[in-house]
RNA sequence: GGCUGAAUGGCAGAGUGGUGAUGUAGCGGCCUGCAAAGCCGUGUACCCCGGUUCGAUUCCGGGUUCAGCCUCCA
């Protein structure tokens, strides 16, 4: 029975859904002004491997992520490039997508635009409004933030410990300092839509409100993000959708751990950030995703080229075992898989997972010669970190990777030419020349394993 | 200041009231022409101080340190 910590309640719960056999998954997704970096990686991946598994357990899941594509800091980035808002918020979406693609990411069932729920939005200030938990004034619209019972029910604040913090800027439109924008009235020269308050757009918080209920429903199964999103975006959009309908909003609240450089948190403001892009020129992407992987999702993640280097090593492992076997279609994993399923059910403990496939690549190193075995062990190592989204490629494939883009890495033919060379001399019993091409290929980064079947090699 | 959460072996990272995580690095052995890969073996790890207990890294209390949120952020 799988279990999920539920930030709602700061516990495991069994997971229950509201339809039997159906999850609704909503996601916050990206603010789209630049490339992502490593934080956002984790985000997709982490959920990504919720949602895979969540399917591997049959349930039918819908996935929605969204989109982010009006904002402050969106206006700003395509002014200072001089393009349009829509030319600026494609590109990145493009960037988004190839990143995302790169970590094996499966692209959810449906990625809401905020530009294109604006109508939904609107309808819902409304009712806000109506219910009295919402206020216009000067063209900008208001939560009133007193007006909700629950209001710090997510993040364990309460009204009187925000109030004593009194960190937020006072704004003389807001009756009251807590209060949060729902509508923002455009300034001269920046875009908007019309609505009933005049020509605006909508506040950060009411878009995921209005996106999420419209897509799956008042009340759905799953909510998740990163975590500095609980508050306050996750403890408003409660407030906005329990205030405008009046039903439970998420039944389970999902937040990962923050991906960290230097034990500090990696974040555009502190600019401490690599982008996907930047690291997968340096690493293999399943590297990056298996990385991510290593630790539970509620843990820090320490960003460093050690442990990418760690997880490029035991990733090396996993693709070893595999190599040259042909692995059989299994429909079941037997004792593994139920360690595996176990360790899932455990609020997705994903390192538990990952120790069960290592203890599987140990009996299928142990078994190479016992044919039909190993077939099956590899088949159930395959079907298990399928699960996890890895392992989808072929093995040489990975082990030989690419050639650098420098000059200076030997191309895949070169490396062929020079182990047919070591072979001749190898018959020959001349160890000398025999270990001077291979000294000659370990200084490419080129690596000789010899086995009865010949010489194999791959890219250290 | 308020509110969260965390401290495990060289590094990373699970977990548990009393025997094995797992990966990586190291060491020894087997295999190999030699290597590599693989296999086998190998580690007095659980921040500090009290308490509960036959027994605590695990439970409780206190402390220390670290991170996050309270302002845009995945």
């Amino acid at each position: 029975m799988l279990e999920i910590y539920n930030t709602l309640s700061r516990k495991k719960e069994p997971f229950k859904t509201i339809e039997p056999g159906k999850v609704s998954l909503y996601v916050c997704g990206m603010t789209v002004y630049d490339y992502c970096h490593v934080g956002h990686a984790r985000v997709m991946v982490v959920f990504d491997t919720v949602v895979r598994y969540l399917r591997a357990s049959d349930y039918d899941v819908t996935y929605v992520r969204n989109i982010t594509d009006i904002d402050d800091k969106i206006i700003a980035r395509a002014n200072e490039n001089g393009e349009s808002i829509t030319a600026l918020t494609e590109r990145c979406i493009g960037y988004m997508n190839e990143d995302s693609d790169a970590l094996g990411v499966i692209r959810p069932d449906r990625e809401p635009k905020a530009t294109e729920h604006i109508e939904q939005i609107v309808t819902m200030i409304n009712r806000l409004i109506e219910k009295d938990h919402a206020y216009a004034a000067n063209g900008d619209v208001y939560y009133k933030v007193n007006s909700f019972e629950h209001y710090g029910k997510l993040s364990g604040k309460n009204i009187e410990d925000l109030r004593s913090g009194e960190r937020v800027a006072i704004d003389e439109a807001k009756n009251d300092p807590l209060d949060f924008v729902l509508w923002k009235a455009a300034k001269p020269n920046e875009p908007g839509w019309d609505s009933p308050w005049g020509v605006g757009r909508p506040g950060w918080h009411i878009e995921c409100s209005a996106m999420s209920t419209c897509e799956l429903g008042n009340n759905f199964d799953i909510h998740g993000g990163g975590q500095d999103l609980q508050f306050p975006h996750h403890e408003n959009e409660i407030a906005q959708s329990e205030g405008a309908t009046g039903e439970h909003f998420a039944n389970y609240w999902m937040h990962n751990g923050f991906v960290r450089v230097d034990d500090e948190k990696m974040s555009k403001s502190l600019g401490n950030f690599f982008t996907i892009r930047d690291v997968l020129k340096r690493y293999p992407a399943e590297v990056i995703r298996y990385f991510i992987l290593t630790s539970q999702y509620r843990s820090p993640l320490n960003y460093s080229d050690d442990h990418l280097d760690n997880a490029k090593s035991a990733l090396t492992r996993l693709y070893t075992a595999l190599r040259g076997i042909k692995a059989n279609e299994v429909a079941d994993g037997g004792e593994y898989e139920q360690r595996f399923r176990t360790a899932m059910d455990d609020d997705f403990n994903t390192p538990v997972a990952l120790s069960v496939l290592f203890d599987l690549t140990r009996e299928l190193n142990a078994n190479r010669n016992d044919q039909n075995k190993a077939a099956e062990l590899a088949g159930i190592l395959k079907r298990l970190s399928n699960i996890l989204g890895l392992l989808a490629n072929d093995p040489e494939q990975f082990l030989r990777g690419e050639a650098e883009q420098g000059d200076a890495s030997l191309s895949t033919e070169q490396v062929q030419k020079y182990i047919e060379q070591r072979i001749l001399a190898r018959q020959q019993k001349d160890w000398e020349e025999s270990d001077r091409l291979r000294d000659l290929l370990t200084e490419q980064g080129i690596i000789l394993e010899d086995n009865a079947e010949g010489t194999s090699w791959r890219r250290k």
